[in-house]
DNA sequence: TTTATAATGAACATCGTGTTGAATAATGTC
DNA sequence: GACATTATTCAACACGATGTTCATTATAAA
């Protein structure tokens, strides 16, 4: 636990926060200068130096904790045991769970991960759904592959990074678990068959 | 086409141009100065202003030029083409092309997909694939989607987006025949059809 | 060679930075 | 409530990058 229960360092820190998360809806994160944030803040410039160093490390701070947020999420993840809601009707429940507490964080999320967002930052919530499938793949794995894994694996994450993105940029309309029912099914059938532009294979088409 | 011959115009950009490519190895794109570039290109900083308004205009030409030599290869691509290479050896050629004129601009893109880079000029690639694909999704549309239009485009989207990055992160060891192939293959059968961890539905499993 | 124009070097005001020290204000504790 | 602690404020500072200027020099095209 981080020891600081001064009411004044609380409370400035929130309107730095919210000065921030202002901020970042109108202009690139790079060009926003620490005279911007403690003037919105209505703070005195020398005091967000008493808080953070600059700009980009207060912005890590925040990233870092939707990161572990999410990671946590993450941790919950077991593909053998989503393989098993392929075809029921319920959805996958850490799955849901990971984009409940995604939809927590999504007025942050929408930003880091959308045209003015971080790169290394998106790149890292992907990284993190890769690092955990590999290690299930080594337990699941074929005799022979017909592809290498790590193009398996990139080809997977971004996919499921690529639904979470567009459910944001789309306002989150659908449910969390909804969301989970259709990763699985595309994980499962692919896209053409999912989508029903194609048979499934050995059965009618061809 | 842009009228310029003069020599030593021609020069200059060249020397700008490399001193940038140089920079961005080195460090964040927001963070590289008119100062550093004319430096390293070992010319005047009032120099610098005669051809560009700042970096980041400088960055953005170097970019809309990448993406139209991207985009004109895309233009090729069309879906149902593709499908008809589903069981073939051979790869499809529109395929093909788009990897190798990614690969002509590998160092750049590179940069600018990777941590470093620019989120919104990966989600300008990303959607160029995108829009491409509705217009084709409304031909061959089955009867009754079975998930929402705009779900299928973002997973495709990003998967395909996802193996080129993984291509570039990894040095390009596989050539544009295989980066072709493996995409059709796993835009038909899923990711785990695919790898072989699941048999193909409606065959043997069940 | 002549003419046009690109590049240079120096100067300038402007702006954000990061830091300092003294004064003020709010907080937690006894 | 009084006190010691600590957060915040305010003004000032040197520093570095910016964007612009103007006269000068160098190089290109004709």
């Amino acid at each position: 636990m981080t020891e600081k229960l001064d009411r004044r360092k609380a409370r400035t820190r929130q309107l730095l926060h919210d000065a921030l998360m202002s901020l970042l809806q109108e202009k690139n994160a790079e060009t926003i200068t620490v005279t911007d944030v403690a003037d919105r803040a209505d703070v005195n410039r020398g005091t967000f130096y008493l808080h953070y160093k600059d700009v980009a490390d207060m912005l890590q701070q925040m990233k870092d904790y939707v990161f572990e947020r999410v990671q946590a999420r993450v941790e919950h993840l077991d593909i053998s045991e989503a393989m098993k809601y392929i075809d029921r009707k319920e959805p996958y429940p850490a799955s849901v769970g990971i984009f409940e507490e995604i939809g927590r964080h999504a007025e942050f999320l929408r930003i880091m991960l959308g045209p003015r967002g971080d790169l290394a930052f998106a790149r890292q919530l992907r990284e993190l759904m890769s690092s955990r499938m590999y290690a299930k793949l080594q337990i699941v794995a074929p005799p022979h592959w017909s592809m290498p894994a790590d193009y398996l694996v990139a080809f997977v994450a971004s996919a499921n990074f690529g639904l979470v993105t567009h459910w944001l940029d789309t306002g989150m309309h659908l449910t969390p678990e909804e969301m989970a029912k259709i990763i699985v099914r595309l994980m499962n059938y692919g896209p053409l068959v999912s989508s029903g532009i194609r048979q499934a294979p050995g059965l009618l088409g061809e």
